[in-house]
DNA sequence: CGATATAATTAACAGTGTTAAGTTAAATTA
DNA sequence: TAATTTAACTTAACACTGTTAATTATATCG
């Protein structure tokens, strides 16, 4: 019965050739300027082949953005170990967060600013990468808060403003690049830095 | 010689119905749905009438853009005038910022989103309507470090860290509706108490 | 009036996402 | 082995897109 599993093999090699070739031109020409038949004539299938693998194009971007939210969970969680000190491994994550974001610059747009305009109502569900991204910022802070570094703030909402805070220096960085920025470094400490103080016992 | 300034007022008002016309239809369906030649239907003229009033299409988000920035900075402005304390009037500032974005959600996005999506490089440049609203951003910081409310801190680079920190919230709360957020209000506080708190001396 | 400048239009190009119908090739069954 | 079923893939088409060049209509001026 080997068959049936080479075939869904070749299924989803195909479905992964697809995702690449997606993504290296929704990153370089950018997702609107992509056209079906641009995917298609880079993996050298018929536009319509794409459509037995994806819905649509919206379904394609969404996938893609899943890959990427997998790869800055990985990223994020290479940190984890210090549990001693939570306050400096919170500092590291952020600046991690960012670094990623700048490395990947449309890789980030793509799956925190252009996915969500086509494609409303994904409010991180229940299990999603996004939510285990989500629930990784949430552990540092509440260590930082059980170990007294912190005040006893709620840890939903400042889990929730420390993301607002990198996410908003990442895409500023990302999209205003010509904006007379301060040196890099010293913008993404002093967002990260300016927040941890702010929270402290 | 009336004639030349009756000609040019009409001129004028075609390109304002065109705009007018635009921003509905940019606000209400997104930018990339709408076409030529829906907004050429809004305003019954044909769809290359646009042309001699808009070089293209990004040329008409620009100005509709623009439009938005005059109007945040407006908005900005009006709560002008307690200078014996700063503090307060920037964390005033912060919340109307979010505020505008909240409000008119679709209206920021077309001008912090999608505009630099298809606009690359415009790093607010000297003059324009975004560099007036740092600066008023810049003056706020300046008063609060003169009167020693805040730690000698750089105004750069705390003026772009507190714009990253508003421009965040103001974007994941548009962004990511269905998100669990906690209580918005107690969220848009603490993004903005919490950089205030970490500037203080 | 006719000449001129300006405004607005029509027609066209090369492309878009997506669907329905048709074709080819492989695997299964008789 | 031959017929049949199933899956994979393609072709053709629809109704649209932004934009340009060429053309027509309209109003002003001499």
């Amino acid at each position: 019965m080997g068959v049936k599993e080479r075939r869904a093999r070749e299924k989803d090699q195909l479905r992964r050739q697809i995702l690449s070739a997606a993504r290296e031109l929704f990153v370089d020409e950018g997702y609107e300027s992509v056209s079906m038949r641009k995917i298609a004539g880079k993996i050298e299938y018929s536009p319509t082949t794409i459509y037995l693998y994806f819905r649509d194009k919206a379904d394609l971007l969404d996938s893609v953005c899943k890959e990427t939210l997998l790869d800055l969970l990985n990223t994020l969680e290479l940190l984890k170990g210090d549990k001693s000190d939570p306050v400096e491994a919170l500092r590291k994550s952020g600046r991690a967060y960012v670094e990623f974001g700048l490395k990947y610059p449309q890789d980030y747009k793509l799956t925190f600013v252009v996915r969500p305009q086509f494609q409303t109502g994904l409010g991180l569900q229940e299990g999603s990468v996004g939510e285990r991204v989500f629930n990784y910022l949430r552990a540092i802070v509440s260590e930082c808060i059980r170990q007294q570094a912190f005040r006893k703030v709620d840890v939903e909402t400042t889990g929730q403003a420390l993301w607002s805070a990198v996410h908003g220096v990442t895409l500023l960085l990302i999209d205003f690049s010509d904006f007379p920025w301060t040196e890099k470094d010293k913008l993404i400490d002093t967002v990260i830095d300016t927040m941890i103080e702010g929270l402290k016992a």
